[in-house]
DNA sequence: GCCATTACGCTACGACTCGTAGCGAAAGCG
DNA sequence: CGCTTTCGCTACGAGTCGTAGCGTAATGGC
């Protein structure tokens, strides 16, 4: 995350045990506890180091928390299920599987809470777990643009409407789970596909049609 | 939000100035410091009341802050532009605007990624901000349908299908505003919006020809 | 092998916030 | 006028924060 390959400086080098405990146990407290309760005192004393080499590498509770989540979505992989629908209830449905973990739900919404605030937070949060995960449209949507199921794109409108295409998936599961508080399970991930779907074949026919 | 009509108790009645005072230096404190620099004490010292009289009222930062967000939310109205793209496109702009409000950005996520450890906290969201806005679906849906820009719903799926849309208008004017960090402009919301409508009618028709 | 340099564990510390208790005074209601 | 409840104020223990200081451990350069 924050550490140099070979920065070849001398004297003692950095654990690296060290790091993967420190946001082991991050998780840990954040399913334990949840983001409030959680003090960097106690993650220290769950991964067995001292309070002090915790914040020799992190700031604060927020960047800890953003690198610990931050791996929780590096599973997300875009099946090849035949067609794009599928590929797309696979793929939301994984992405809710890992939303519907406790150490997400209340990290994550609680660092982008404080990312209103934070410039350097908000970059540490694109950087690390959106512009990370937007592969995934973008393969995807070429993936079926090669099967025809979607219109090929204006390269200059392409990147508008990932962005969209990204905003609407993520948006919707994020809310579904944490805000109406129902699982974002097989039926609603087959009809939010649908009409996502259905609305991006309109709209690029509509736009094909200019 | 918690005071009873005509509680008819003895004793001095609660201060309706206090109430107001201090949900209003809430919100200014939510601007000038964010949810995490929040302190009751300083709320209350803003609001020029004692900090116990603030925690006769509310249990705690959550409760407080979600009732002092809820109060942004109210000022939403359904307008009347004559078609369901209009309608639509109208209230979601207005919805970005009260989002793209510090005091909303910074306290509506945090409530919400506190309400995943705690059950009494997201009714209270629930019934005090998403519910009471979930009317603006349901009239326009209904004035559509009576335009004939949608087709009728089966009663059954009708439910089914509001907490869909809200889902997806919700969760993604936020991701783009929030997570993105992109103003959900005009632009932005006449292409979701198109993909929106487009998706709907034809999950409709998808539907109606099973 | 020695030494400069950095990381580590531990302890202790002041500053701050939390949420509560206790008090006397004020404001309603019958 | 009494009863009841609220209000402002002060004080308090408990807990967390982030840092400083110290001795020790682990490297790389000479």
């Amino acid at each position: 995350m924050q550490s140099h390959p070979v920065p070849a400086r001398p004297g003692r080098p950095r654990s690296a045990a060290a790091d993967a405990a420190i946001l082991a146990a991050t998780r840990e407290a954040l399913v334990e506890l949840g983001w409030s309760k959680l003090t960097l005192g106690d993650v220290a004393t769950r991964a067995g180091v001292a309070k002090t080499t915790l914040y020799r590498r992190w700031a604060g509770k927020h960047e800890l928390v953003v690198d610990a989540v931050a791996e929780l979505f590096d599973a997300l992989r875009l099946p090849d299920r035949g067609s794009l629908a599928a590929d797309i209830e696979g793929v939301v449905l994984q992405f809710a599987a890992i939303l519907a973990r406790p150490e997400a739900k209340s990290g994550l919404m609680a660092v982008v809470a404080e990312s209103t605030r934070d410039e350097a937070l908000r970059d540490r949060i694109r950087t690390s777990i959106v512009d990370r995960q937007k592969r995934l449209v973008l393969e995807g949507r070429a993936r079926a643009q090669g099967r025809g199921e979607l219109p090929q794109s204006d390269p200059a409108e392409s990147e508008r409407t990932a962005d969209l295409i990204f905003d609407m998936v993520a948006g919707a599961v994020v809310h579904r789970t944490l805000v109406s508080g129902h699982p974002a399970d097989e039926e609603w991930v087959r009809g939010f596909t649908q009409v996502l779907l259905l609305g991006l074949a309109g709209a690029g026919a509509a736009a094909a049609g200019d």
